[in-house]
DNA sequence: ACATTGACTAATT
DNA sequence: TAATTAGCCAATG
């Protein structure tokens, strides 16, 4: 049976879980996926999103299950991809085919944002 | 306890 | 469209 886990770990798996189910070509942001992750575990924010996809390489690696992480597809409410890997975020979702802006810097969020619900 | 920090956001200019 | 500002929530030292 599952290990009990502290609440900072229950979190962090809440959101893995979900961003795991981002299908390829579309996204999510850490807004929304936030406020999934509330309505069952009633706490964190956007904030709190990005600390646990930015410490899924370190601090949450045993959490993380291996690498298997779209982390890419999870951008701000403007459609950026987190700054530090900007280029290669980028590189991934055209890679996939997702809908980007024009000047093919941001995720075309109108087009490309997934709702769990919607498979 | 308190201050700082951050892969955020919405409103304002 | 881009820069600034104030609010946000929880982890960390």
């Amino acid at each position: 049976m599952a290990p009990e886990l502290s609440d900072a770990e229950e979190y962090v798996t809440a959101v893995l879980d979900l961003v795991r189910r981002i299908p390829p070509a579309r996204a999510m942001t850490y807004g929304l996926v936030a406020e999934i992750v509330a309505e069952t575990l009633h706490r964190g924010g956007p904030r709190q999103v990005g600390a646990v996809l930015a410490g899924s390489g370190d601090r949450y690696a045993h959490l993380a299950s291996d690498g298997d992480l779209p982390w890419w597809r999870v951008v701000n409410a403007a459609g950026s991809p987190p700054a530090h890997h900007l280029t290669e975020a980028l590189d991934a979702l055209r890679a996939e085919g997702c809908p980007l802006s024009r000047d093919g810097r941001r995720v075309d969020l109108r087009r490309a944002v997934w709702f769990p619900d919607q498979t």
